[in-house]
DNA sequence: GTACGATTTGGGCAAATGCCCAAGTCGTAC
DNA sequence: GTACGACTTGGGCATTTGCCCAAATCGTAC
């Protein structure tokens, strides 16, 4: 074997990790305490402080990471449907999905929410948000889009996200029907599938 | 006089409000502590706990009041702008004011972020929403909207929500470009004033 | 076997927390 | 003056918190 001990080192700061992703939006950001996340990781209270300096930076860690795959997940699947109609369609489709009261939404509003007061985790988020917008206006203007694509990413980017937000205090809203409004926004035809 | 001793009560009540709704986007609903609502509020720590019955309640009752009375003078400027193009820019104009940093924008996604762990918290928040949201409809359709005045109203309230979210990422995002896009999703001619 | 390094353990401590409560203040009613 | 009621005070208590650390574990190298 190459090394067991160091192995075995990262899987559990991996498990780590991922007890704090689970864990955020169950008990929001500053909720999560070294305890719980050392019980949910199925380790001693002091691996925490090993493995990470404080529970705030295994906190950033964990959220950045979670963010990172879900940002870039999001960008391929945009860039394999050429068809604009067809993307929105897809994008209410996942809105389905991220309910609003769904952890992955929650995780991403409480870290929004805790940028505000963590310099490196705003600075860090910032600059994976921006890198997805210049991937969704580049995906804009190879579709064709009419218009200054940079400011339409900017504008859908932020109104899917309203609509997580709006869904978490109302899981009835249609979202279905947002599709309207969503292709005037964008310029397309009204014509469905 | 008729009541000096209930009406400081009630004063020093209202101080605590004041306290709770400063220091929510200050540190965070989870933040909030009994002596640092005392403290800004100018009481002592006991006093917390004589006028609320935990400092959840607190809270809840000093956000709820800040929503309720934001809300309301929202739909009243709404209402007071016939023009659907003119309420636009009107609101534009407030989203540079409420930048995403601002205290009342953090307020009110620690708002929709606690809500989903206090029920009652979220049933009257989402009727705050739910009526401000039928605010809007009645005024789109008044102002002679063409289309589903109730899904317009709530994909635009959603959309300027997730605009904030988004400022407070990027200060820099151009508030003023997004009313192309939002003038589409409304169905209203390019043309400004 | 012995030594080593990385990892894990579980207890410990100072500090902070929510909530409580006996004592105190201060006008009003009698 | 005396009693009353609403309000305020500031200390106290049990609990929880973040972080620390000496000791234990365990596979590897010699």
């Amino acid at each position: 074997m190459a090394s067991t001990s160091a192995e075995r080192g990262r899987a559990t700061r991996q498990r780590l990790l991922d007890a704090a992703v689970t864990l955020v939006p169950e008990v929001g950001w500053g909720g999560v305490t070294t305890r719980l996340v050392a019980e949910r990781a199925g380790v001693a209270p002091g691996v925490v402080h090993y493995h990470f300096a404080s529970v705030t930076d295994l906190l950033v860690a964990a959220g950045l990471a979670f963010t990172g795959g879900l940002l870039d997940s999001l960008a391929d699947e945009l860039r394999a449907r050429p068809r604009i109609g067809e993307a929105v369609d897809w994008l209410l489709g996942e809105l389905s999905r991220y309910g609003g009261t769904d952890p992955a939404s929650l995780l991403v509003v409480e870290m929004f929410l805790a940028s505000t007061r963590l310099p490196e985790l705003r600075e860090r988020l910032a600059g994976q948000i921006a890198a997805f917008r210049s991937h969704v206006a580049a995906w804009l203007a190879e579709t064709g889009y009419q218009g200054d694509a940079p400011t339409a990413a900017a504008m859908l980017a932020a109104a899917l996200d309203g609509v997580i937000l709006h869904r978490s205090l109302d899981p009835d809203l249609d979202v279905a029907a947002m599709a309207g409004p969503l292709r005037s926004m964008l310029g397309i035809p009204e014509e469905p599938s």
